[in-house]
DNA sequence: TTCAAGTGTCTTGACATCAAGATACCTCGG
DNA sequence: CCGAGGTATCTTGATGTCAAGACACTTGAA
């Protein structure tokens, strides 16, 4: 089955023979389908109410473990957003007594970030509907081809996640 | 080498055992990796003062081949945003000098949007560097391996594109 | 021919994000 | 103990994106 970036490559085989365009076809794709994911993501949560960018700080401190705290820190690593963001989103989930703020008691600078109760409950509820959700998008995968597509993105996202950068 | 998402996973195999949360190797991995594509591109196309939004709009365009015209409606399908921020990115480059807008001959509710020289250029010079980049990031896969990682992106992006959805 | 439904583009208003920099605090060598 | 450099978080201002709907035009069935 011939999907977009297909016709993409093609196109560019045409107008610049003299180019090696062959990156495209894995990076484009990545890009495209991340896209995509993100559009069915905010359409499944809406019946939550939840927004993806939710989702991702109330399961980032979910999936640390009681007490479900998180400095923003370290929240910034696990959701690949700037700090002003971060700061911006705390905010927000606090005002929906989704998270509350306290402070560190190891440093004064730093801040813990915490589920409520009621977070702790959205995070999980909507953790099962993704996971429903991404099964129907793989259902296209074997077992294996799952395993391997993880794999070979593995060896993309490590040097990524591995470096001060 | 270990990365993010295995880190993740195992978060979530100690938290919900009950949960089968391999779906996330995957997509997790996608979300995450198109993130730090993003960030990449923005740094790269900074050199030539040009934004990824704008590169992916001028691209579109002159891989249309000659006479370097859409409307944006295809453009749409292309770059995968709503029809208002279109609008607005159509407007934004046309201030530049990047694109103009012509009345379809065919339609009268329809537009052209279409390359201006100095649009084409700036798409020709850019889509260099992206290749460049591009390639050093997929330095860590072998021709074969970035075959099959291609492969298997194709059937997972597949049925977004081919649906009416 | 006519008009109801469909289509293509644009407008509007709300909002999330980013980059850059400010502020307060910590750390560690001397 | 001091101070310089590093770190954690927040503030600010600009900007890009989205959802929803408005508007003009096209299409096709009667």
């Amino acid at each position: 089955m011939e999907d977009e970036v297909d016709r993409l490559v093609a196109a560019w085989r045409r107008e610049r023979p003299d180019l090696d365009v062959e990156p495209l076809e894995v990076l484009s794709r990545v890009s495209r389908l991340a896209r995509h994911l993100d559009r069915a993501r905010r359409i499944a949560f809406a019946e939550h109410h939840l927004e993806p960018w939710e989702f991702d700080v109330l399961t980032s401190l979910r999936r640390a473990g009681s007490p479900y705290q998180l400095s923003p820190g370290q929240l910034l690593t696990q959701t690949l957003v700037t700090s002003g963001t971060m700061t911006n989103r705390i905010d927000r989930l606090t005002k929906k007594n989704l998270v509350e703020r306290l402070p560190d008691p190891t440093d004064r600078r730093g801040v813990l970030v915490r589920l409520t109760a009621e977070g702790r409950d959205k995070a999980d509820q909507s953790l099962a509907g993704l996971l429903a959700q991404e099964r129907a998008i793989l259902g296209e995968l074997s077992r294996q081809q799952r395993g391997e597509l993880a794999g070979l993105l593995r060896q993309l996202t490590a040097p990524f996640d591995n470096v001060p950068g």
